[in-house]
DNA sequence: AGGCTTGGCTTGCGATATGAAAGTCAGGCC
DNA sequence: GGCCTGACTTTCATATCGCAAGCCAAGCCT
């Protein structure tokens, strides 16, 4: 609705980004999608965000090509799930050095362990997000494991984005 | 002066990020201070923001423990200038990581040519953020530079972090 | 067939945040 | 003494947030 395109071509890739990934919820939201989640309620249930609100992040990250809305089935019913595009899915790097960051620098009453992000190849904890120094060469999404021991002491795997990568350009009509 | 403390303290690192650094303007004013700006003008000038949410943006960083409010001489009178704390300097992965999703997922009408960031010790371009594949190690902040060709060819270092690191506890009183 | 339930939104509304513009204030400079 | 500059603070209209309620389509239950 808001399509205030003046902060969407600025020179910095910092700008751009941040206009785009520079909201508390949409962050949430890739955070969320990105440890598989696509339902509506699933997003609800996870992030206790007001309805009204993720409706329209959700259209936001939609419209920006982060997201993609495909039907599938329900039972008899035809529904929708949001799924990560290619483009959303490559702000994994975004939401590991943020991890880390939180992990340094914020403090939690949480008594259960830090989340650990590990390169399922080796099993071995990643200091930076990208790179394995016990294998010495940059992990892909598709090697990475989440450990959040608040919520279960198994690893989670990275959502696969979904194959069509539709949806780039701008929202205004 | 909206100590909404209930986002502070969740169990996952990366909502206790994007509890600090969700917000563009936030994302923004980190971006402009890492290059080595420090003034209210300079930020105001570079970020084109109002001058109430950058003292409120700035007030929040300071009560996060992102930047210290340190004084200094300016000619003969003393002035204040905003230095990143060692949690501030430590959100350059967090921004790099936006620069390199931001190259790659939006466009721009900017007809200079791309952000680079260089590994200073071999002048190569880094691909991840963090980690030289031309050198084969880790790269530090003080080994960064950033080259934006929008603004200038001349490469910019990383500012340093004020060694002091007070502020780190909440603002509220 | 009729009603219940579930998922996914939309609407209303008061509270809060945003942002342009103007005002304030301290201290140096002319 | 008056002006200027930097760094805010205040004002005010607008926009956004988020709770709560309403809505609707489609299956399921009896």
């Amino acid at each position: 609705m808001t399509a205030e395109a003046a902060y969407r071509d600025v020179p910095c890739p910092i700008g751009r980004a941040a206009d785009v990934l520079g909201d508390r919820w949409t962050l949430l939201i890739l955070r969320t999608a990105t440890t598989g989640e696509t339902r509506f309620d699933r997003f609800r249930a996870e992030l206790g965000v007001a309805d009204n609100i993720l409706a329209a992040r959700l259209a936001k990250l939609v419209a920006a090509g982060l997201l993609t809305k495909v039907p599938y089935r329900d039972g008899g019913r035809t529904r929708h799930e949001y799924r990560l595009t290619p483009a959303g899915a490559d702000a994994l790097p975004v939401l590991l050095a943020m991890a880390r960051w939180g992990e340094r620098h914020t403090r939690t009453t949480d008594p259960s362990g830090p989340m650990r992000v590990l390169h399922s190849v080796c099993g071995q904890a990643l200091a930076s997000g990208e790179y394995c120094a016990h294998c010495g060469r940059l992990v892909t999404r598709d090697e990475t494991v989440w450990i959040r021991p608040w919520r279960s002491p198994e690893p989670v795997a990275m959502a696969q984005p979904a194959v069509d990568a539709q949806g780039v350009a701008d929202g205004a009509a």
